[in-house]
RNA sequence: GCGCCUGUAGCUCAGUGGAUAGAGCGUCGGCCUCCGGAGCCGAAAGCGUAGGUUCGAUUCCUAUCAGGCGUACCA
């Protein structure tokens, strides 16, 4: 348990045994006791820790809250002193309010400083094996901004709740099957018999794309002219899987400068040649939930909480993508993840109930697949929106991304907002918008402490040994803050795992900067008195470690100096 | 029409069933004999609207208005 946990469990107990203690002494009446909380109080005024215990007795003991709360405290500790609290204070509506010693914040520091490098992270999750999925973008096409947020997001979180505790992979569904693979080979011949001299159509709904012509050249420099008298199927069969290799090793390549790596690329194809997507829809037929209508095989998704029945087999006997979904998620399923996330844009959210619906019904809880949707990236261009199109201009891949503004800010910038709210990502702005990027001002912060601590350094000074520390020394304000919201980083880590809100460490790393640099304004941490400086070093230290391990987690550097 | 997401400061966004709703940018005003001014301190300014549940609602529910996205034998 990290230190605000196990306070927050001492605390409770010790009421817990006062209403008792009242109860029985007859001050107080309940059946009873209700689940309540201690939180943290948002105004320091009101102490380190509230309980709105009182207020919850209410209605039961058929008294006023601030009169419950009066007997509580009355009870709380009369028998036996407390250990870290000071006082304890009725307020508001009858709030329970706690104030702790101050040594009790200064024993929580030193407890964080002796964790060191494992501060923040906790065995919460117990090692559960989680499955995360994320971009998955077809592998016909480049990265966009949309899969850069959707990057982001998924290796933020499976970094987040590595640190919580889960057993996470991460995983890349290829989408190399299907409709769409046909129509890219296709292109990719049209591309290839037109750069051989040939005057061919280009198929109506074809990729028009310039990196189609450019992989097509690049397999006539190294195979030429070979597919020249072929028949048709078979081309389209090479080209393809020759683009399909280039695609896919450059969306790797461009995840991986985005700091993203996946345990696992898997390609819908191997479901369809392994028959585990015909295995699956003869497992729905046994389950009686397929209906035939119109020659095509329907899934009666409407059992299972959708609006409609769903096809799964269309009448000339190929299988829609839905279907390949249902098994590639049996699939992940059967590699023993205890949970499934999926990381999809806002576009596919009708795509959400039916593949839930459906893996239910092949007995697969549909509480152990979350899908996390994001909204969409809205492109602004001269104060106009724009859809994200190749034709216009208006396209903008991950790669350029990456050269305009650099991987810290990208990835910083995608993934402070929360993954529901809309984003409008200005072109123009691109550039200056690394500027306005608050992860500059968080870098700053750890790079300011660096050099504080080199110079101690360079003064023969260095961090004194825990046990020789005083932490009691740290009576200012401005360091009191500081400590305060450094305890908090493993409860924010958890709380990100848990609500897979990856956002939260961005928001909590930019106030944790924001009270070091309040901090470093009001004390001096070098050439003050002796211990008063060993104390300050250490909590440089340890806030240095805080904004690390945060900034890791949002795959964001560290820099020693800016 | 139906379904999902979102309406919080001039702008971009955080946040919470509680006691005085935050940050960045912008605006205005301060701070460099001193550990990094990419910083600090201060000021003005806000929960779309109407009901309901609750001791207490910006938060939960309903309605309504506004924006986005779905609603294919596309993925």
């Amino acid at each position: 348990m990290n230190w605000l946990e196990e306070t927050r469990y001492e605390l409770k107990k010790d009421l817990c045994a006062a209403a008792e203690a009242a109860r029985a002494a007859g001050e107080l009446n309940f059946e009873t006791l209700p689940d309540f909380v201690i939180e943290r109080p948002r105004e320091k005024s009101h102490g380190d820790f509230a309980a709105n215990l009182a207020m919850l007795l209410a209605r039961q003991a058929h008294m006023a809250p601030p009169k419950i709360a009066a007997i509580l405290t009355a009870r709380l500790y009369a028998e036996q002193p407390a250990q870290w609290v000071d006082a304890v204070e009725i307020a508001g509506a009858g709030f329970i309010n706690f104030r702790m010693k101050p040594e009790w914040l200064t024993a929580g520091l030193a407890d964080a400083a002796a964790r060191g490098e494992k501060f923040g992270e906790s065995e919460f999750g117990g090692g559960q094996k989680v499955n995360i999925e994320f971009v998955s973008a077809n592998p016909t096409g480049e990265l966009h901004l949309g899969n850069a947020r959707g990057a982001a997001i998924g290796d933020t979180l499976a970094n987040v709740m590595q640190a919580a505790g889960y057993d996470v992979d991460r995983e890349y569904y290829i989408n190399d099957a299907g409709k769409q693979i046909e129509n890219f080979g296709l292109s990719l011949e049209a591309r290839y018999l037109q750069q051989m001299g040939q005057d061919v159509p280009f198929p109506e709904d074809g990729y028009h794309g310039e990196d189609i012509t450019n992989t097509v050249r690049g397999y006539i420099e190294q195979e030429g002219d070979k597919l020249l008298n072929v028949e048709t199927k078979l081309r389209c069969e090479i080209l393809t899987r020759y683009a399909l290799e280039k695609k896919i090793s450059a969306i790797r390549e461009a995840l991986e400068h985005y700091g993203v790596k996946y345990d696992t690329w898997f390609s819908e194809q191997t479901l369809h040649d392994s028959g585990a997507v015909r295995a699956v829809v003869e497992q729905m037929k046994d389950d009686g939930n397929l209906l035939e209508q119109d020659g095509a095989i329907w899934f009666a998704a409407d059992k299972y909480g959708c609006e409609k029945p769903e096809v799964l087999v269309r009448a000339n006997g190929i299988p829609t993508y839905y279907t390949a979904d249902i098994a590639y998620h049996k699939n992940k399923f059967e590699r023993g993840y205890v949970k499934l996330i999926n990381i999809w844009g806002a576009d596919h959210h009708g795509h959400v109930a039916r593949l839930k619906g459906a893996m239910q019904s092949i007995g697969y809880p549909a509480e152990n697949l979350e899908v996390i949707l994001m909204q969409l990236v809205r492109l602004f261009s001269g104060g106009e929106i724009m859809r994200m199109s190749k034709r216009a201009g208006t396209y903008v891949t991950l790669e350029e991304l990456l050269e305009e503004v650099g991987r810290d800010a990208a990835r910083f910038f995608f993934v402070m907002r929360s993954a529901d709210s809309q984003m409008d990502f200005d072109l123009d702005l691109a550039k200056s918008q690394s500027m306005d990027n608050p992860v500059y001002y968080v870098q700053y912060a750890h790079a300011r402490i660096n050099s504080i601590v080199a110079q101690a350094a360079g003064q023969g000074i260095g961090l004194l040994p825990l046990a020789d520390v005083d932490f009691g020394r740290l009576g200012e304000e401005s360091e009191r803050d500081l400590i305060r919201k450094l305890l908090e980083l493993p409860d924010e880590v958890v709380q990100a795992a848990v609500k897979e809100e990856p956002h939260r460490i961005a928001a909590y790393v930019m106030e944790l900067g924001a009270l070091f640099h309040s901090f470093y304004g009001n004390c001096r941490v070098l050439g003050v008195e002796p211990e008063v400086q060993a104390a300050r070093l250490w909590l440089c230290q340890v806030t240095r470690m805080a904004v690390a391990k945060c900034l890791q987690m949002l795959g964001v550097s560290a820099p020693e100096k800016m």
